[in-house]
DNA sequence: CACCAAATTGCAATCGTTTGCATTGGTGTT
DNA sequence: AACACCAATGCAAACGATTGCAATTTGGTG
């Protein structure tokens, strides 16, 4: 039980060859004459061989691993299922490329514990989700030339590479499409500061002024990502008595906790009051009433996120870029 | 631009010492002056230098790395809230242990891909979340000496050690509540064949032999695990006309699709129907109604399996463990 | 002042691969 | 028969750290 684990020299030994042909063999160098490549790819095989990675990787100076940071302090926590969806794809897309995903939850506020994965050589790059208040962090680590793509949103004092949706847009579609459902008082629930946030909030204003409608403060309601705290915030929002004939959340989770203070609370949706989400989670289609929602392609925002980050890593530069959103209208928003 | 990472030999030099020195300097080796490992420690923070984890691996043949495999074929899919939440909190026990995790979505019914990243050194463990059907790969790798902990429950015929909530009991809790709520024809919607739903099914068919009631075959409602297709199937089942008061769902994105279809029909819960879910994810208690649930303490799953792995790394053995639900009653099941 | 032990530090081998270059044997050409 | 050449393989030096042991310095002691 006590065994090593088997290396190339035992393979080489039982082939009757030398370790470097085992190598080559096992990486398909033309060389290495098509029978031995075969005998030692079924000897290899037959013992569950796997070339250590470690070894190679250190002898190569290479690395196939990215790191993924998931930055969870005060905004979108861990728990929302959006995050996990991205997630999934970003697995996904590096496992597509032979690369390992190295996951970690970041230590908020402690750059050089960002940085860890790529200086220790464990990983050769960062993916990080959700670059929250930490723009300054982020920007530390680009300026020291850590191959990184973040994904949220530019902000204007952002070096590095930003993927993400068009939070503008999708603000702005979420709130055109309350108007034309023929709402007049639209309130926006969600953070402002965040980044993402803070474009979705501009989105939402600049439908309200195309249309020729106010956006008082009154119907502005700061609140939290996480179900919870938003729930909480809105039920000390209806509190004051604003009147109001729909709402764009920020999230959907924030979306169905104050769907649900409002039929609490006997007010119906979307009879009295519409609803637009933001996300597009799995469960927003099959709840009472379904959701209306921003879509943001997760799949393709995954894949833009590990191409940018190759590109990067190889050939040095790499441009944002954004994803368009879309509506789905769906039964919160009916007229 | 074209730097190649500071290493070990380069502080050394810097420093005016060798290398070996450098080394045991940053591994706090007593046997090196203070003053030396002070001003050591300075400069390679000054330099953002890490160890390269590679290298010390390979010379140290360990290699602080667990492996996790996401198995997400036909169950309980990656878009599940509930298994972001384990992974999460699996995420933060190993990083307190300072360990990586390296996270990979599993190709369904290739054991060899599964096994790969410990054959190829990349991990010195695996904890496998979602046994599924996969239990005979299961138990091949667990034959070959691959250390490994899994997030399920445990079946007659397999030999590694599992790390679950109490599935019959929790299943059986979630049943005699809705009895005690009044309910007199409960059903149960979801898998049977998977292991975790097998014996929630168990507990449920308990809990109504228990109190003297049926368990007739049309009670039976078989549902994927995942919103849209369990949806699908119970607005099948409701065609059929069967007479029901209380249903029994093996998650909560399962019973949340199901209410949605009821509400969709104007029939009222907990008013006509009571329901109770499984899994206590962070939305159930913000939904209209809220959910009641059967809660797994995710936490405490987390370090059970990391422990366990780590019990089996070290000194060989880990006994599988079960862990207490807990039954919230909430809205969905009032009387 | 010679000598020994303790305190520091350096040397060199090692971890398991990869790869530039040398080596070997065989074939074809003249 | 000598030669060139090609195909197939082996040798040995890396990759960047760690560590047993030897070497050096230092200080204390008789």
């Amino acid at each position: 039980m006590s065994n090593t684990r088997t290396q190339m020299a035992d393979i080489a030994r039982l082939a009757g060859v030398s370790a470097s042909t085992v190598s080559r063999a096992l990486s398909g160098h033309p060389a290495i004459a098509l029978a031995t490549r075969e005998r030692i790819a079924e000897l290899a095989k037959s013992l569950n061989y796997q070339v250590n990675a470690g070894a190679a990787n250190l002898r190569k100076r290479t690395n196939h691993t990215i790191g993924v940071l998931l930055l969870n302090d005060s905004m979108q926590a861990m728990s929302d299922p959006f995050i996990l969806k991205l997630l999934g794809h970003i697995a996904d897309e590096l496992d597509q490329r032979g690369m390992a995903l190295l996951l970690r939850r970041a230590a908020p506020n402690d750059p050089s514990s960002m940085a860890a994965m790529v200086d220790s050589g464990q990983a050769g790059g960062l993916i990080v989700i959700g670059q929250n208040s930490q723009n300054n962090d982020l920007n530390a680590l680009f300026a020291r030339g850590i191959p990184m793509v973040v994904w949220g949103a530019k902000v204007p004092d952002s070096a590095y590479p930003v993927v993400g949706s068009d939070n503008e847009q999708g603000g702005y579609l979420a709130t055109r499409h309350l108007i034309e459902q023929g709402c007049r008082r639209i309130a926006y629930m969600g953070e402002y500061e965040h980044a993402e946030a803070h474009l979705r909030h501009q989105g939402y204003l600049r439908a309200l002024q195309q249309a020729g409608l106010s956006s008082s403060r009154e119907l502005h309601i700061h609140a939290p990502f996480d179900s919870r705290g938003a729930r909480s915030r809105f039920a000390d929002w209806l509190q004051a008595g604003h009147s109001f004939d729909g709402v764009f959340c920020i999230s959907d989770v924030a979306a169905i906790s104050a769907m649900a203070e409002l039929n609490e609370r006997g007010i119906r949706v979307p009879q009295q009051v519409k609803f637009v989400g933001y996300d597009n989670i799995d469960l927003a289609a099959h709840l009472h009433p379904t959701l209306s929602t921003i879509d943001q392609p997760t799949e393709l925002a995954a894949r833009y996120l590990v191409e940018g980050l190759f590109e990067r890593m190889h050939s040095g530069t790499t441009a944002s870029r954004v994803l368009p959103t879309a509506l789905l209208g769906r039964e919160s928003s009916a007229p």
